[in-house]
DNA sequence: AATGAATGAGAGTTCATTCAT
DNA sequence: TATGAATGAACTCTCATTCAT
């Protein structure tokens, strides 16, 4: 259950105080870089540049440029489930629940516009990174929706696929009115439509 | 609102027959290299290759890589318009209409990997494409929810929103269960639990 | 028996008039600054600029560095072999053969010393590749060596080890006089000595 | 004419006990990873890895990579002619040392292939130590013969020609049966044929 | 219309060496 | 005496693009 990142160098060894700060900094960096150049734009000069190291140091940290790539997803991907189980975690009703998760994805998405940039990228740097990601993430949805619809509290039906379909509304969503907006959250309308298509769906009597 | 496929070089001339042949060759190569490779992976020289031509022959039909991408975008673009708007032809009702628009979308992916896979990475490569992309993509939504929400067949919301959010399901249904799955078509549980969605999501009283 | 050197590219592919000229003087390049600085410090980029193109033009010749050490030892050792032979042709006895042989080895050393220098180095190069180069050396020796012996006309013994014992004579004896001296041959009181060892070895009654 | 071994650190002081302990086990991790990896493949890291201490601590004791080379290179040395020696030292004739030398040369080979893998290479990392090698070994030789030609024990010829083909017959012998088959001693009918050689070259009527 | 040789900038990565602790 | 984090130059190799034929 806990997930500790790691504080290793690229060889396993543990590191003092100093080499953990700069294996943050590199790691902050390389979010920044990402998000704003994409993997392939993002070289190791960028990253480094940014973290204010030099080239060498990068590779004291990380085995190589993909490496840091999946590292930082799967930190990312941690990161995201957090926020968005603990934004949920009032939700009385499941459709509540998923509403605030919904805004808490928003609200990543917005603070971190790396998760999503990188992971659109990800099928060829890195498949297996990318299927953990969504895997991971569909995690959460499913558990919780195979337990409401069992309860009866939602509409039956195939948990999986819906909870694939959530996470498709929310990347395109967040997209949409995020990303390219440039805003810090979905507009009001735009979410309360968000609200309604997530009733419907798990509406029970229909 | 006729989109003409371009027949001509990359310095504006027509072509001869041999040279429109030439350049559609390259096209489809490209779409089956960048399929395989993704955008960055794919050189010139394998696109060149596997059109069977020299690699400065390339330059004669694209001003560079980017344009080809954009040009391929477009063309899949169209394609899939069509290929939905074909397969929802026969649809009597707005919910059957989106059901087998879904299941055309699903063929297309299966069929035309390389749309998926090649958008997923445009926001680095070509952003303004992207956008068109999606945009011309959800203009066909639009108009038709629109409409239908004008005469009441289907419950009141905001057309554009909800277009994106039938976009985000298609990706990354399709994505999970054509993609990943190398499937030619989405397994008919799957496909059932979508049309429950849409139904839900478009059912007026609710 | 005939050995034609290689007219392709990198990529197997065929070559113009004007891409022979550029591999060899690639080629030709190589063997200068091989001898010179030796395989580790004999940088692509200090080849390609002996040899007057540019840097990526070296990949459109040779798959990999490697590769081209390969090409330019088998090629070296092509031609000693022949320079060799032909010196021999005239000796009339074995011995004579022999020491017109080593004549001739020293004067191709004094000549091509990337040969002696490169080979040197193989073992950590290209193992397989220096294995084929004293292979290839000791066959020409051990087939004339065996068939004196089979005739009577040397001392009978194991030809292999004979034969690599004079390759023995002819490195170290050719890099002592020839390369630390910087001399074009070895002097005739040291090659009076060598033919009085040959002699030696090979002379019948003893 | 006495050869201590250094017991100083990089900087020329003394050293303490723990120091001189680090620093055999520094040479003893160089001499194998040298083997293993020829000098340029065999980095810092990798030797001080070896050795179990820090990569700093390296520098405590050598000045450079090319530094510790040279000391390698001579403490072999010394060892070698001193395995020699030993080995030769109840020969009655000069033939017969001669032959027990080689043994002890073979077998000291096979125990340190670090001493034939880093002399072949030692001509591009540093020339004087790989001459100065070559020149202490053929001293030896050099005095030997030179006295039982002077005595008439021997052929009388050119010593110091003489002692460098025997080198070189050492070194591709034992590079061709030793090193590359993997073998702890020469085969005895190569032996066999070795003596012969040996014999043949120093006899004097002939 | 087509070729394919040539370019050169820039990529990821390695490594001997230095230095603060 | 020992550590290990940090450096930065140098390396091999790739690739979009140009151009002479």
């Amino acid at each position: 259950m806990t997930e500790v990142a790691a504080l290793t160098g690229a060889d396993g060894r543990t590191l003092s105080h100093r080499g953990q700060r700069t294996r943050r900094r590199l790691l902050e960096a390389a979010e920044a870089v990402f998000a704003d150049l994409g993997y392939h734009d993002a070289s190791i000069v960028k990253i480094t540049e940014a973290a204010g190291v030099a080239q060498g140091t990068f590779y004291l940290y990380f085995a190589s440029k993909r490496e840091l790539f999946d590292e930082l997803v799967m930190d990312l991907n941690t990161r995201v489930r957090h926020a968005m189980a603990e934004g949920a975690r009032g939700g009385r009703t499941r459709a509540e629940v998923e509403r605030l998760g919904f805004r808490s994805f928003f609200r990543f998405t917005a603070e971190h516009p790396a998760l999503y940039r990188i992971i659109r990228q990800a099928e060829f740097v890195s498949p297996e990174t990318m299927h953990r990601h969504y895997d991971r993430l569909s995690e959460g949805y499913v558990a919780g929706l195979q337990g409401a619809m069992d309860s009866g509290e939602i509409a039956p039906g195939n948990p999986e696929v819906l909870a694939w379909a959530l996470m498709g509304i929310g990347e395109l969503v967040g997209m949409r009115w995020i990303l390219w907006d440039h805003r810090s959250e979905v507009p009001e309308d735009v979410f309360t439509e968000i609200e309604r298509i997530i009733d419907s769906v798990l509406r029970r009597d229909a």
